[in-house]
DNA sequence: CACGTACCGTTAGCCGTGCTAATGATCTAG
DNA sequence: CTAGATCATTAGCACGGCTAACGGTACGTG
């Protein structure tokens, strides 16, 4: 009970070690949750992303998936194997390389999205609204956060 | 504007999906944010458990922690090295080892501990009361569900 | 035009941290 | 005493971060 217990003004730096140790748990039991079929959880990133927002450039996807562009070379070259997306060539900028979404990827994103998220949805169910509101609301503050 | 205008009534799939970009975002950015100095976030983890707890096996670390028997002893050697923990024979069953933290250890969680969440810490008294007991009410139940 | 610089993606190679399978040591029940 | 359970470990795989260094391309400026 003294976790509950106390209510108001939360210290910052308490609050902070008990979300660690929260992020640290739930990504580590979510991993656990991941079936055979599904794909690791970065490269999913990327095919909604493209889903999403259309083609896009492996720097662009860097950025918005705030990993480095090496990172973002491998997973890219990963899915191109899986045939789940394809590079083209830039139309004008030779540099430059459009990651593009193939049917069968757009495909893997449907199918998977169900699949993927069985368990955590099936846990969040349980909670009651206004809990998952807190999570809702809780996903909002951290995308936030992490965007600084 | 299309998140954050339907409140009410939230389905599980949309927050189970928002809350894992969401978890990935921020996590990535903590890693990010984690200095040359700062010890890994695992194994940070494993001497504030036994900080808090005193000193355990392996086996009880893993499935405190979540991980597998084989992920934590790589991890308990790797601080071993570092002379932040020390295995000691258990008293009385010789299969079982006995995780110590070593003096040096009990420094390094503590200076750890102001050093490695600065970010956070500054990040979080930037947000409202309100808004750090969503986090706070958030992280209860992340570590609700994981526990499952 | 040519040259230097900036930019984009990639390659190479490191590290942390999860896993399974298999082994060895020890304990315990029968 | 032997068989099986339990604990930790080893070996080896996967994933996904990172930096450093490099090659090709674009572009501004002399």
């Amino acid at each position: 009970m003294s976790s509950s217990s106390q209510k108001r003004g939360r210290n910052p730096a308490t609050v902070g070690g008990d979300l660690r140790v929260a992020l640290t748990r739930i990504s580590r039991r979510l991993r656990a949750e991941r079936g055979e079929a599904d794909l690791p959880e970065g490269q999913f990133g990327i095919l909604t992303v493209l889903h999403k927002h259309g083609e896009m450039s492996p720097g662009s996807l860097a950025e918005h998936e705030r990993v480095r562009p090496p990172s973002m070379t491998r997973a890219v070259n990963t899915l191109a194997e899986l045939g789940l997306v394809e590079k083209v060539e830039h139309a004008t900028d030779r540099r430059q390389v459009v990651v593009r979404l193939t049917p069968a990827g757009a495909r893997e994103v449907a199918e998977t999205r169900r699949r993927r998220d069985a368990w955590l949805t099936k846990q969040l169910s349980t909670l009651t609204g206004e809990e998952r509101e807190i999570l809702a609301g809780a996903s909002e503050l951290l995308i936030r956060i992490a965007a600084r």
